[in-house]
DNA sequence: AACTCAGACAACCGCCTCATT
DNA sequence: TAATGAGGCGGTTGTCTGAGT
């Protein structure tokens, strides 16, 4: 009956991945690709749990994920999202290629909540803190429903000056069954709103054509103009490399050419690992007499690429 | 220098849905 | 059809780091 158990949980490692745990991940997922997850560390070699080594992979290793603070323009759309979505992490993820869920609502909980509390506006509900009650919000916070009102739409828009997301309403009436009474009743206070207003030509083409939202992306990663702001020194992609020594980290990456590569368009964030032909050479080129200090002085497109890396 | 504290984020846990047997 | 597990998801915890004292 039934299938077998993802793993047997005895002597299996937990906690941070090791530099060396991430190599295998990559090599046997690049070698195999994605499949069956519950075989994979037993595979790869790696004393993991599958799980844990599928959400390695979702969550950092991912060659097309996108590391580093969101920028300005993610973080509008994570604030627009959340107000029609609620917590659904990974269907806001879903609108930002390169982002995972989990990053996401950790950017959400330690960034752009205490930003809104900041502007007086209640994270949960999205309405002004000072017009709603604690009561409303506790009662609110307990059944998590995204709410939207013209009103709060108004002032998120004005404060925060959000621009027209490529979101469309059908995926909030393509929704689970237990999910579509809230999220109608959401529906009727948010299609009437700016923001919605903002969404009409998408919603009216993307009807038409039936689409489901769950079914086909709305955001391609080459349709995506990402502002490109300056690159924060405080990204964490480098501190939480587990190695004392990055560079040589980068050692097993040499056959860059297995990697899915992206075209870039000069004016965008890259999505996806843009890493030149040469990429390897220059990365052996760096080890070879310690030019780490080189790291230092490299442009923004390079220090992503490196960051991507890592 | 040592300690405390808070912020940030990676990773885990438990639940749910759906596919499989 | 029921039982069971895989995969996905959201909430929570653990760990690391840097700032402040």
């Amino acid at each position: 009956m039934g299938r077998q158990p993802c793993c047997d949980k005895v002597g299996l490692k937990k906690g941070p991945w090791t530099a060396e745990e991430d190599k295998k991940l990559i090599n046997f997922i690049l070698n195999n690709g994605q499949c069956c997850w519950r075989a994979v560390p037993k595979l790869a070699g790696l004393l993991r749990c599958g799980k844990s080594c599928r959400l390695r992979w979702t969550n950092y290793l991912r060659p097309d994920l996108k590391r580093g603070l969101l920028s300005e323009y993610e973080e509008k759309m994570v604030i627009d999202l959340h107000a029609q979505l609620g917590n659904r992490w990974s269907k806001i993820a879903s609108h930002l290629p390169g982002r995972t869920d989990n990053e996401i609502k950790n950017h959400w909980n330690t960034h752009i909540k205490k930003k809104l509390k900041k502007m007086g506006i209640d994270p949960i509900t999205h309405k002004p803190l000072s017009t709603i009650t604690i009561d409303q919000t506790h009662t609110l916070e307990q059944e998590n429903q995204p709410i939207g009102e013209e009103k709060n739409q108004d002032i998120l828009l004005a404060q925060m000056d959000i621009e027209s997301s490529p979101i469309d309403q059908s995926e909030i009436k393509s929704e689970d069954d237990d999910n579509n009474n809230n999220i109608n009743n959401n529906n009727n206070n948010t299609m009437g709103t700016n923001c919605a207003n903002n969404f009409d030509s998408t919603i009216m083409e993307v009807n038409n054509n039936g689409f489901c939202i769950d079914e086909v992306p709305l955001i391609e990663p080459h349709e995506i103009l990402v502002q490109e702001s300056t690159p924060s020194t405080s990204s964490s992609s480098f501190t939480s490399s587990s190695s004392s020594n990055i560079l040589e980290d980068l050692k097993f990456l040499s056959s860059f050419d297995e990697w899915p590569l992206m075209e870039n368009n000069n004016n965008n964030m890259g999505f996806g690992w843009e890493i030149n032909n040469d990429f390897s050479s220059t990365l052996d080129f760096l080890l070879e007499d310690d030019h780490s200090d080189m790291m230092n002085n490299v442009t923004f497109d390079e220090s992503w690429k490196f960051e991507q890396l890592l």
